[in-house]
This record gives C-alpha cells, structure tokens and sequence, in this order.
DNA sequence: GTGGTCTAGACCACG
DNA sequence: GTGGTCTAGACCACG
C-alpha cells in the first residue's frame, strides 16, 4: 500500500505521509483503525524507524492520526484534521486551479475532473 | 511584488520562482516583457545574484520565460510552456481536490471556487 | 531564409553560421554564388555587422566560403571545407547514433531517416 | 575515464555531462550503479564540488541519473531518460547526416558507421 | 556521509 | 550591461 519511490526528490518521511494520507483519504484506512507500529512499519519498509516516528509525529499535528501511549497511533476522525491543514489545500487548490486555467484548461473541464475525483 | 518568507521552509529560490510564476499567470507580467536583470532583482531582494539566477534558470527550463544572453531574460508565451508543468499541476490538482472533499468540501463547493478564480 | 531565434541559447553568430551551413548544404545557396555583403545582411537581420562578421569569418575558417578583398563573400565548393569539420561532423555522428541506439532505436530505423534525409 | 579539455570551448559541466553519458551508453555505468558522490568525483578531476553538482543535476533533469539525498547519485534505466533528449539527438542526427552527405559520404558508408557503432 | 542550498566574489562572451 | 560559468567556502536536512 505504501509505495516509495527512490526517484522521488522528496525525502521519505514526507512520502510516507503522503502515502498515509492518501490511504485515510481513500478510505483504505478508517477512522480509529489502528495503523502498524512505528517499528512494524519501519521494518516492512526497510527504513530507520525515526523516519516512520517523524511521519508519524507530523501527522498527528496535521490531525490525521492520535497517538495512544502505550496502545499506538490511530487513524482520526475527519473532524480532528487541523483546520490549517485545510486552508494548506485551499490556498494550494486555488493557485494550482489559477495557473492550470492560465495554461488553456477551462473552469469547466476541472469541473469535470473534480466530480470524477468525488466518485471513484 | 516580490515577497521571500523567512518562516517558509521552502528555500529562496523556489519562492522566487512562485511568486514570478504568479505575476505571470495573473497577467501582471505580460508575455514578451522583460524581467528585471539577474543583479537587479537581487539588489532589490537583498538576496545573492546567484541565488535568483538559479530562479530564472528553472523558470527557463520549465518554459515560463527565456534568457536572452547580454539582452536580459523576457516572459515567454503561454505555448511556450513544458507540458510536464501541465501533468505536475494536474497531479496536484487531482490530489489536492481528493483530501478537500474527504475534509468534507462538496465538489460543488470547490467549482465555486474554480469560477471565482478564473474571474478575477 | 535565415531564421533568428530570440528563445534559441546560442550566440546569434552561431545561429547565422546554421542557417548559412544549411542554406549551402540544401543547395539553396549553390558553390560560386555570391553571398550579400556585411553590412546589407546586418542591416536585413537588423543585426550588429560585427556579428555577422565573426561568422563569415568563422565559416571562412571552416572553408564554407571564402571572401576576396573588395569583391565580398562567395560560397565554396565542396572540396573546399576543411578536413577538420569532417571530422567534428563524423565524431557527432557517431555519438550521437550510439546514444539514440541506447535509447532503443534500431540502427535500421536510423539507416532509414538516412534516405529519407538524403532525397528530400 | 573521465578526460577534461581544456582547449575544449564548452563549459567544464557539460564535458563531465558528456563524459558520464558516454560512460552510460557504452555500459562502462550500468543502470542502478552509484555514481561518485559530488564531492568525490571534484576531488578526482580537481574541480570545485559545485562544478559536478550542475553536471549531475543537469543529467538528472534529462533523466540519466537520480539522486538520492544523504545516499549518492544512481545511474537510471533508458526508459528514465527524458523524450526531449531523444529529440535533440534526432534532429542533431539529421542535421549532421545532411552535412555530411553534402560533404560527399554516401548514406550507405554512413550505414556502414551504424552498424559499426552499434556493435562494439 | 551525502546531496541541497546559499553567499561572496570573480572573469568571460556576446553585442 | 547582461547572462553564463566557475571557484571557495559554509550550513543544513536527511537518515
């Protein structure tokens, strides 16, 4: 499920959340499921086990997951995710939206693609 | 026009090219106009020529303006720039709009906002 | 029938000398004939005649043309380009066939774009 | 392996280029091989480090090599290497076959080359 | 240890 | 004057 890319520029704890992200978002985790321990996890994906504790860390703050001491860390509800987090994405939507539509791509065409996103 | 954030993590020169990418999709920059050289905008922004210099070299590459070596560098058009900007953009597009709506944004919502970028 | 390009990143002089190699090479400009002076193709490039300058002399150099005091600039016969420019021509070649094979052509289907470069 | 010129007119970052590439289509850098770090590879041709690094992220951007931050820089697979190199090298291929013909080379002796090239 | 970023300063080709 | 290249040296994030 967790896929990373050696190619990919960024540095792998933030691949790995993305990849966390990405998994919540589609429902593939649910909120409350339990995610792997850091070290379970660290050791599947052959990474230092402070690279898993940092993702983990950050997304917590971001709201995606609760960690319990002693239990381990949860998936979240939709509610708990930072508001901060969600003006991120606007701030990020509009400008993407702003330079795609500079670039010939017509409101209407994202549209389109926001409503196949919505109904996968 | 131009403003650096300290507290962003993103290094200068990528800041740089953002906000020349802006000024250009918002049409504050016109196709065909020339930049400030390299050493002026560096003097303006308190920053190393090399540092800006990079900024336009990327910029260049991803088609957003041209060098014209002795002459100065001028923004390009809108054909002029790399598809694979295009693919990036829609990636971003695509995933940014995908974690709005599991936040609980309607796709109805965000064509709202798409309508209301495009008329600015 | 030359063609300056402002997004091109090489130096115009270069630029002119490509255009006046491919103009002899394609026939357009035959062995003998008379190529215009300096100043008028500065003037028609709109151009410092310095530039246009350095690459008469340049193509002189290489025996693409050879200039006769008070007369002007006449393209050469073939035999006249210097040995030396064969061989730049012949190290390019190989090089860059050699890479285009590694990137999965065929020697066949370069063997092809031969012909068809060769009878146009 | 890798020789510097300095009669050699182009920029030192671009002869290290063409060295690597040449070392890669020949299969002397097998795809996945590490590369000499940065630093390494300055202190061999005693160069300044940030020479290297523009010669590595150039190649990286074609898509010759990946690097991997706090690992080293790897050799990529053909099917990594950008389609706008393939371009370049087509219309070099053309242009300089073109000249040669001209030049009096047969396309047959030039077909001969490829197939000599081909098969080391 | 490695690549990524940045500063400071220099010289050059082009036009 | 302008962009292009190069050196020297520094600090940082990542793992």
């Amino acid at each position: 499920m967790i896929r990373l890319d050696s190619r990919d520029a960024r540095p792998i704890y933030e691949q790995v959340m993305d990849s966390l992200r990405r998994l919540v978002v589609s429902g593939a985790i649910q909120p409350g499921e339990k995610l792997p321990s850091v070290r379970a996890m660290a050791t599947t994906l052959a990474i230092n086990p402070n690279t898993i504790q940092r993702a983990y860390e950050s997304l917590a703050a971001e709201g995606y997951l609760h960690p319990v001491a002693g239990k381990g860390c949860f998936a979240a509800d939709r509610g708990d995710i930072q508001g901060r987090r969600r003006e991120t994405l606007l701030n990020r939507f509009d400008q993407t939206a702003a330079e795609l539509i500079f670039l010939g791509l017509s409101p209407d065409e994202l549209s389109h693609r926001l409503h196949a996103v919505s109904q996968p």
